[in-house]
DNA sequence: AAAAAAAAAGAGCGAGCGTTCTATTTATTT
DNA sequence: AAATAAATAGAACGCTCGCTCTTTTTTTTT
């Protein structure tokens, strides 16, 4: 082991999540309710839309933001917004739809490539903080919005959170099973490392002051939850 | 040791926050901007205003909250609640000075009480999450509204973060001096272990519904924590 | 019981919101 | 170059917001 791990360049050219794609989705998902006919145009101001979207939102609040302050700072008019989006709700709803899917799509896809338990949760740590890091933004908002959505939408965010982290609670269960991890609570231990990972979007201004990088912070979880679930011996081979 | 550690019902006997505490508090420092001059009548209605605040934009956020459904839930007139505060920002920033200045005097205060880093790194720990667990609804508040507050405001919310955040630091490299933590990177380390701490709040949902007791979560988190930290003949005595 | 002080009530104000709709501009096809 | 389609512009509408201010009610003092 040791040179087979993924490392974040590995994994920024393997995904591919760019601003472009997600928005060449979200125009091909939502083809009805926008009134652009020609892809290349809509992409386009779907990507200007999104990125100052998620620039004011996440400093002042989605709600604070009017669409007159999206529209100035977007250059676009406010007849030109309401061709993209039904209504302010949706815009909302679009952005936090498409974070959970990148995230579901490709924690799974990279989780599978783990041939033991370990590695598959060293992956999973690893794919997830990196998935924080090229989508913070989204995955900011996704949390600091959820409240502004309607019941059924809340529902679907609750449960993608769950979703997430029982994708590590197998993981260590599994290992458990294998006798490579010792007996603990999976529960909490998944839950704990699923909040050292999701500082990683909510504080990013405090790490990045400190000028720690994804990987470094990568690599000191893995040793924390290592150092907790595997007997001294195992830890090092 | 073991004896001698800090249950979370012995916490809520010394530290005593109550609601009513907080607010008679808030009645005295802000004497001159509130316009009620009887002590019980105005501690009696900020009680009021204070619990549906946080009752209405913890669900659905300080700015969907409008004074008209502040007006409605608490039963107070819009004259009557602009008796109490100046304007809508003055009510966010008062429930954020609060939470500031409790964490702050609580949490130096439980630590001092400590003898070796071990048992100060375990007081807080503890009393911080127990601090959580009883100001749940404003500390949820304070992370989820600070991006409405002004510049200023910010800059002592971040400033009080990194305090408590030293704390930990200060803790962790005294315990390494003494050799009786092993050498690690602290800033890190405490950080992690904040973002731990800090999740007991933002997803308290989760632990309500799995039926984790605060105490639960501390163990849990000194018990990862110390592994991490301790070599292993170490941490049994 | 009358007078004075304290507190609460709630209609009214201007501003800004989300949204709509028609006019205009730009791009494409004939 | 004219005709058609696509995209953008921005004024206008109804509504709700934060906030103020005078009136009314309640409490305290005399």
């Amino acid at each position: 082991m040791g040179a087979s791990v993924l490392t974040y360049q590995e994994f920024r050219d393997i995904v591919e999540v760019s601003m472009e794609k997600i928005c060449r989705a979200v125009f091909h998902e939502n083809r009805d309710s926008i009134k652009i006919k020609k892809e290349e145009v809509a992409v386009k101001n779907l990507i200007n839309i999104f990125n100052t979207t998620l620039e004011l939102s996440n400093t002042m609040g989605f709600q604070a933001m009017s669409l007159r302050d999206l529209s100035r700072e977007s250059g676009l008019s406010m007849g030109a917004l309401y061709s993209y989006f039904t209504g302010k709700d949706e815009l909302a709803k679009i952005i936090q739809e498409q974070g959970r899917r990148i995230i579901a799509d490709i924690l799974k896809e990279q989780v599978e490539k783990g041939n033991d338990p370990r590695e598959q949760l060293q992956i999973a740590i690893r794919a997830h903080l990196f998935l924080n890091e090229v989508m913070q933004k989204w995955f900011y908002f996704s949390f600091m919005e959820a409240r502004n959505l309607s019941r059924e939408e809340q529902k679907r965010a609750i449960e993608s959170e769950l979703v997430t982290e029982s994708m590590f609670i197998d993981i260590l269960d599994s290992g458990i099973e294998k006798g490579l991890f010792r007996v603990g609570n999976t529960v909490l231990t998944a839950s704990t490392v699923k909040a050292m990972l999701q500082d990683w979007y909510l504080k990013r201004w405090k790490y990045s002051r400190r000028k720690v990088t994804v990987e470094d912070y990568a690599d000191f979880i893995i040793n924390l939850i290592e150092s907790f679930i595997m007997p001294k011996e195992t830890q090092a081979g």
